[in-house]
DNA sequence: CTGAGTAATTGACTTAGCTCAAAGAAAGGG
DNA sequence: CCCTTTCTTTGAGCTAAGTCAATTACTCAG
C-alpha cells in the first residue's frame, strides 16, 4: 500500500513517508498478494517464495536483462517502472511494453523452452524488482497443483491483452493508433471523460505505436487544438472519449 | 493423417481418397492428439471430450462467430482454414490471425471473464471445426488437475507468439514488416532458403500487416525484381533469407 | 467451358508521416 | 540549486505509402 504510494507519487507531490525509507518485506508481500499469480498462495508459501528470491535495485536506465539471455528468473515490480524493448541489427530500439509496480514480467519463462528472454528489460527510473527463480516457482506449482488454476487465468488474460495490442497495431494511420492507445488507457467507466497518465515518456509511446516522436507530437498538438485532449506533462485529459473514437472512425 | 492431406491438397492436385469422404472420428482423434492442449489426455478423456463436442461444417466465407458474442465454446480445426478479424465502426476489416488444421482457437475463452469473443471468425474455404463446450473442458481440468500443466505450457507459448506478432508490428516500414512476416513463415532450419506458403490470400496478408493490397503487391514485385523471392501463386521461394533480413535492417 | 465475381497488378496522383535540423523544456545527478 | 542530459516541440522538405482508377488474372459454380 504505502509501497505503491511512494512509487506512484514520486513525480507528483512530496510523499508522506520518509524519502528512501527502505521498503520492508511486509509491503512487498501485500503488493504481491494483489497479483493474480500469487493471490491464492498461503502466507507461508508466499513468504517462502519471497525468501528464495532476490530483491534488486535498479538505477535510471539500468539494464535488467538482454534479449536472448538464458532466463532463470522472472520478475515482480515492487517500485518504479520498467520497459521491455527489442533491438534490431541497425540498432533501432522498439518499445513493446511498460511495466508498473504490482506487475509481473517474463513470467512466461516459467514454461518457455528454450528459456531465453525475448527482449531487453530496463528500468525507466530507479526501481526495485523481485527476482524470482523460475525453478522455485515451478517446484511450488508441482507441490501444490491447486495454484495452477490462478496461473492459467493469468496467462489467458495476458494472451487476450497481447491480442488486443496486436489489434491496435493493425490500424493503419498513426493518428488512429494513438487515439486507440489513449482510449485503452482510460479507466473503464470513464465514458464521460477522464484523465490518463502516459506509462512511458512520449518518445517511447511513439516507438510503441510504430511512429516517430515528431509525428506523435504533431498528432497530439492537433488533437489539443481541436479541443479533444488537454495535455499537462504526461497527463492527458480526455473530455469526450466518444468523439475521439468517432474521429478515429 | 489422411485428414490433413485432404485439407492441404484441396487446391493443389486431386486427392487419393474419395472426394468428400466423411472424415471419421479416428482421424480427428489422431489430429487432436498432436495438439498441446490434448496430447496428455487419456484416450477415454479425449474420446469423451469429442463426444460432447459438435462437429461443424463451414462453407467458403461462412461466419463462425461474431465479435462480442457470448463465448460458450472454443474450437479445434479439423480441416480447411479460418481467419480471425475485427471490424470497426467504419466497417474496415482487419485480419489478425489465420488458423490451420490442427490448431485451436478462442481457447482463451476457457478462462475469460466475461466470456465474449474478441473478434470475428470465418472460414476462408470450406472447413470443418470441432466445437468444444468451454464447460466440458473446465470440468475435465477440475477432475484431472494433472492436465493443467499442458494447458499452462500452451498458453505461455501462445503469449510468446502474440508478443512476437506485436514486435513485427512495431516495425515502421511496410517493406520491413512484410520481410519479417515472410522470415517467420520460413520453417526453422531453412536458413539456406526455402519455400513459404502464404496462409491467407494476399489482400488479407496485407490487412494483417497494416498495409494496402496495392502496397503489398508493389513490395513483392520489387523483392521479386531484386531476385530476393520467386513468386508462384501463394507460394514464395526465398533463396537467401540472410540477405532479406539484412535488407530489412 | 463459360461467365460472374473476386483477387491481384499496375499506373498516376496525393498525402501522411519520415528525416534532418534547431530551439526550447524537463528531469535527474551531484 | 544548478548543470548536463535527455525529451519535446516546431519547421521545411522529401519519400513511402495511401487513394483512385483501370486492367488482367484467378476461382468457382453452373
Amino acid at each position: 500500500m504505502a509501497l505503491l504510494q511512494t512509487a506512484e507519487t514520486r513525480y507528483s507531490k512530496p510523499v508522506l513517508v520518509a524519502v528512501n525509507k527502505p521498503l520492508d518485506e511486509d509491503d512487498s508481500l501485500a503488493s504481491m498478494r494483489q497479483h493474480a499469480l500469487f493471490s491464492s498462495l498461503t502466507d507461508d508459501d508466499l513468504t517462502d517464495l519471497m525468501h528464495q528470491s532476490r530483491r534488486l535495485r535498479l538505477g535510471h536506465h539500468q539494464l535488467l536483462y538482454r534479449q536472448d539471455m538464458p532466463a532463470h528468473h522472472f520478475f515482480f515490480v515492487v517500485s518504479g517502472r520498467l520497459r521491455l524493448y527489442r533491438l534490431d541489427a541497425s540498432g533501432i530500439d522498439r518499445t513493446l511494453d511498460s511495466i508498473a509496480p504490482g506487475d509481473c514480467f517474463a513470467e512466461v519463462m516459467i514454461y518457455a523452452d528454450p528459456a531465453r528472454y525475448a527482449c531487453y528489460a530496463e528500468a525507466l527510473k530507479s526501481s526495485e524488482v523481485l527476482m524470482i527463480p523460475v525453478k522455485v516457482y515451478q517446484d511450488l506449482l508441482e507441490r501444490k497443483p491447486e495454484y495452477t488454476q490462478a496461473a492459467l487465468r493469468h496467462y489467458a488474460r495476458r494472451a487476450v491483452a497481447r491480442f488486443h495490442d496486436l489489434e491496435i497495431m493493425t490500424v493503419q494511420s498513426a493518428r488512429d493508433r494513438l487515439i486507440r492507445y489513449l482510449i485503452d488507457l482510460l479507466p473503464s467507466g470513464a465514458e464521460q471523460g477522464g484523465e490518463v497518465e502516459l506509462p512511458l515518456p512520449k518518445c517511447l509511446v511513439a516507438s510503441r505505436l510504430a511512429m516517430q516522436p515528431e509525428t506523435f507530437s504533431r498528432i497530439l498538438a492537433d488533437l489539443k487544438s481541436n479541443g479533444l485532449v488537454r495535455v499537462n506533462r504526461s497527463r492527458l485529459f480526455i473530455s469526450d472519449p466518444a468523439r475521439l473514437i468517432q474521429i478515429s472512425q
